[in-house]
DNA sequence: TGTACATCAGTGAACGCGCGTTCACTGATGTAC
DNA sequence: TGTACATCAGTGAACGCGCGTTCACTGATGTAC
């Protein structure tokens, strides 16, 4: 009788990570957070709106806790790409793929973190700024790291990683869209492979601030 | 007595133009357009809830009335900066300068775009998507009679100028953002500055699709 | 191991409120002759 | 220029609905001894 264990109550963290689960499927599905309703969520989840409350203090507080999780995703996303030993374009060939494997595999985060961040209430967009600044800084000392880019200015290299996170966001927004209508990711994965191609080869050539004579 | 044109009933088109006016200083001052409702944007234009419908069938339709609005903005933007005698770094200089004024002066427009692009409904969504192609393919267009470019894929100049344009709608967040707080905009202005011309120096060694031998 | 008790996690009824939309209405504006 | 009439633009009452939040409740889980 394979549902026996249907008559243990369910583990003591689950109502609160139902509610999760069942706020990102209804962003993804729907348009954006700030549209739900906490009765939604909490019929999404199969839990009664008042059992909201024992987990969260409100919308806002749900937000967040979503904002933390996704950055955990990416943080060890962007662990796993900081290999040392490869080449530049090693580096990002392998870094836009694996990136666009995990895009597609915790899409909802994704999903969230695209449409929340200039569009979400004043609370997570704060948390989002603040995470990716986080994300900025690790990538910044990542580059000052690399030898070709020793002479370069920690702002300039600041100014290059943030170019490069805001075109991996907006792959990534292509990705969520293309790959939602069943079409083949790899001519966008391409594109924006060719993109961070051409902002490094302008990093190669850059010269603390100014551009060369020509 | 200066308010006896106040007998005058406002003018025929005035109702509309309210209603968008309204629904964009609501969108400003709070965080979206799909948590406006039709309700609150009529009070805010002195009008009751039932005159809305003689103008708009529903919020998608004021939504996307006002995309519209936005990208004659920035088409007229974009006609202005696009003066073929100047220096590429000339040309970004002067853009990025016109571009920040304009994003202050019409300041609700831009939060809009910046806010609705990727959370907005799909109608919504759909006409930002389409009004951007748009501009990306005149930004491409206008890249491909340089004569520095010439020799240059198409392919690759659209991807270009997808980064250009990100760049600067990202830049025009920071300067709302940092606007709002009162601070200064000029250090955000020069970040983008710097941005572009990494992007631009990037273009200027690249070779069509592969980057050239080290 | 057993018992007493506190805490935790989910329930279900109830509340007042703002919402989108309908409808019949009214007076002002524009058009035909 | 004047008159008759159609269209346009805004009104105000009314509707049923889903919302966030409160409250007292219940049974299961964890803790102290």
């Amino acid at each position: 009788m394979p549902d026996r264990d249907s008559r243990h109550p369910p583990p003591r963290g689950h109502t609160r990570s139902a509610l999760m689960q069942a706020a990102l499927a209804l962003v993804a599905s729907e348009s954006n957070f700030s549209a739900l309703s906490l009765r939604r969520i909490a019929r999404q989840a199969g839990v009664v709106p008042t059992a909201f409350y024992r987990h969260f203090q409100d919308m806002d507080d749900l937000g967040i806790a979503l904002v933390e999780d996704t950055f955990v995703e990416l943080r060890g996303l962007l662990a796993a790409v900081d290999l040392p030993s490869l080449s530049i374009d090693g580096l990002i060939h392998h870094g836009i793929d694996l990136f666009a494997f995990h895009v597609r595999e915790r899409r909802l985060l994704f999903e969230f973190l695209v449409r929340e961040r200039y569009a979400g209430s004043a609370p997570i967009r704060q948390a989002i700024r603040a995470n990716l600044q986080a994300l900025n800084r690790q990538l910044t000392h990542d580059l000052s790291r690399v030898p070709a880019y020793k002479t370069i200015n920690t702002s300039d290299l600041a100014l290059v990683a943030d170019l490069v996170v805001n075109t991996v966001i907006a792959a990534a927004e292509r990705i969520l869209e293309i790959a939602q209508r069943g079409e083949p990711i790899e001519p966008v994965v391409a594109d924006a492979e060719r993109q961070l191609r051409l902002i490094f080869l302008g990093l190669s050539q850059w010269q603390n601030g100014a551009t060369p004579a020509r």
